[in-house]
RNA sequence: GCGCCGAUGGUCCAAUGGUAGGACAUUAGCUUCCCAAGCUAAUAGUCCGGGUUCAAUUCCCGGUCGGCGCACCA
């Protein structure tokens, strides 16, 4: 094997060789940024999601959603999106760098928030400012400013009235749909909405084949919380051990990692959040069970420019390949920035009330105006005059002590009988409070998660002199379960009695191939190298005998066998793929081949 | 977006101003009782567009796609 090819060039040829991604439109000359997922591929891939909604929606009794990836504009006016992920670039006429406008008036000038300028007056502010290309020193003044948004967007119906946009994160459906969620919820905090789905950035630059695409799929889980009352139980993951990378060691000269447990770091304030904290527990437990390898993996801290201005603290969990470490999931504190925005632009309610743990009781000075005679006397001011009226009684009851007060509206003075106003202090019951939750987001991509455990899994080694490959997947989340052979195809006896089992475990639910060609080595290899765990093989030692039919089971990291009945394959193969088993058990139970 | 490099069967490579050859893989058959064995046969390729030329996969230009660097990645 050519050693100077990169662990990703391999990975990529066999992705392609063997089913499990490929660049899309291939006919038509490609598309930059877009992968199809082969058959072994969008196996893997859906195997990766099901253990996801496994383990962040139905073991924490979370609720799964499923939104449109289209959403209108206002909804990415309100997320930020549409000013946030607007690049203004200006291009250097001598060198052909293009820069970003806005960093450069910003670095070059008093202005904080150059982001803000329209087109033009970004353009007018690198001339009066006279600046230069950065790279090379050319003028810039009378370049145009062009704009550049990440967002893909398109026109909902016909004609261009109502612009849409591509959902840039799985996120914003959760937050736009939260106040008829919140009512599923009962109204009760702390609860989680998870969605799996495909979000969309126009990349300037897609690269690393399935690492940085234009179409991709995220995971997303939005916990929203009482920030004052909710906490985690943080017992299920106290004792997990997690290598942190901190902002402060990143920072350092000679910064390092630290291993600790998630309750120490909560405890000593590493993580800055419990609930972060939880989350990174179990994004721990669950990486590892579905086969990331754990010494190439790591969580580092955001740096505080690097989070967003309304995260307390941000931690993005990292894979290693190829020497590179890649973002596979981040964990963000948001505050009730989403639902805050929302909750201005949106006609809707993105609260929840909090019931107070006693009713207070308060006391209130209120008015009712009686109409039938505000309504003649004021005629079309009486309206306004009502609501002075309820102002006015809040900010100063003792206003209504004399026989007539006065109040103001549009510039013009009222004297209301203070009879009319029906002015009087109440005594109200208030139970609770309306607050906005804060949001706790753990977001994974799972294209990279898919990229991780296939770089992770791939191994070469050498049995008897010859060169082998293979996916050291792990079983749960391998595209195929079982590979059914039979020793030799030109004996009807093991043919039919492997027909039978692939029926079989195809029937209790496990994703089967069959193949009886060429000699049984050259099927081994090629299950090995698209990661199949186990392969059933059927020979005439099986068969013969007055006992029950037996079969081996072969494991694709070792070539080790075991000799196991036939009836009992459905329930191993299951155990084993749940977790429940190791091959070592099975060799103990079964007996174990002495040498292929 | 910019710069450099590249693009030949499914994969990895070779060759050539006169339309291409191998290895592996795949398919069919024979053989085969445990790790890419053997035999026979078959399928299958010069990224796209334009130019130069009698003739372009080859030379030139543009594009697309890929790799690397820069920039970008709230």
């Amino acid at each position: 094997m050519a050693e100077d090819r990169t662990e990703g060039e391999r990975l990529t040829e066999l992705a392609k060789r063997r089913g499990y991604y490929f660049g899309s439109s291939d006919a038509y000359g490609g598309a930059s940024g877009f992968y199809t997922y082969g058959p072994q591929g969008a196996a893997l891939k859906s195997n990766v999601e099901d253990a996801w909604r496994d383990r962040f929606a139905t073991q924490e009794g979370n609720m799964e959603i499923d939104a449109p990836t289209i959403m209108p504009e206002p909804v990415f006016e309100a997320s930020g999106h549409l000013d946030g992920f607007d690049d203004m670039l200006v291009e250097c006429p001598e060198c052909g760098e293009s820069h970003r406008a806005d960093h450069l008036i910003e670095d070059n000038s008093e202005l904080e928030d150059a982001e803000t300028l329209s087109l033009e007056a970004a353009a007018e502010e690198i001339a009066s400012l006279e600046l230069v290309c950065p790279n090379c020193g050319a003028d810039l003044a009378g370049q145009s400013v062009t704009n550049f948004n990440l967002m893909f967007e398109t026109n909902i119906g016909p004609g261009s009235s109502t612009p849409g946009y591509l959902r840039p994160e799985t996120a914003q459906g959760i937050f736009v749909e939260f106040p008829r969620i919140k009512e599923y919820a009962r109204n009760r905090l702390p609860f989680g909405v998870t969605q799996v789905g495909r979000a969309y950035r126009n990349e300037i630059s897609p690269r690393k084949s399935i690492v940085r695409t234009r179409e991709f799929t995220q995971a997303e889980l939005e916990q929203f919380i009482d920030p004052e009352r909710d906490e985690p139980d943080l017992s299920a993951v106290e004792d997990t051990e997690l290598l942190l990378y901190p902002a402060t060691e990143q920072e350092a000269d000679d910064g390092e990692y630290i291993e600790t447990t998630v309750g120490d770091a909560v405890e000593e304030g590493i993580i800055g959040n419990a609930w972060l904290g939880y989350f990174l527990g179990i994004a721990q437990g669950w990486y590892e069970r579905i086969g990331v390898d754990m010494d190439r993996f790591r969580f580092r801290q955001h740096l505080a420019g690097e989070r967003a201005h309304y995260s307390s603290d941000c931690w993005d969990a990292e894979s290693e390949v190829d020497g590179d470490w890649i973002e596979i999931a981040g964990f963000s504190y948001r505050s009730d920035y989403d639902l805050s925005k929302h909750g201005e632009h949106a006609d809707d309610d993105f609260t929840v009330f909090r019931q107070y743990d006693e009713p207070k009781t308060v006391e209130r000075a209120v008015v009712d105006p009686d109409m039938s005679v505000l309504g003649p006397e004021f005629g079309g001011a009486a309206g306004d005059v009502k609501e002075a009226l309820e102002a006015l009684a809040e900010r100063d009851p003792d206003a209504f002590d004399d026989e007539e007060v006065t109040v103001e509206a549009d510039g013009e003075e009222y004297a209301v009988p203070t009879d009319v106003a029906n002015f009087a202090v109440e005594e109200q019951t208030i139970s609770g409070e309306h607050i906005t939750p804060h949001v706790v987001e753990p977001s994974f991509g799972v294209d990279r998660t898919v990229y991780t455990l296939l770089a992770h899994a791939y191994e070469e080694d050498e049995v008897d002199g010859e060169e082998r490959t293979y996916l050291s997947l792990s079983p749960g989340v391998a595209p195929r379960d079982v590979g059914v052979f039979p020793l030799v195809s030109n004996v009807d006896e093991l043919v039919d009695l492997a027909d039978d089992i692939v029926a079989d475990l195809r029937t209790a639910g496990f994703s089967v191939v069959y193949d009886d060609s060429g000699s049984i080595g050259r099927r081994y290899r090629r299950q090995d190298e698209v990661g199949t765990p186990f392969c059933v093989t059927v020979d005439r030692d099986g068969l013969e005998g007055a006992g029950e039919t037996t079969v081996t089971i072969r494991e694709r990291d070792s070539g080790r066998q075991v000799r196991a009945p036939v009836g009992a394959l459905a329930d191993e193969l299951g155990a084993v793929r749940r977790g429940d088993r190791t091959f070592d058990e099975l060799a103990e139970n079964y007996g174990e081949l002495a040498d292929a």
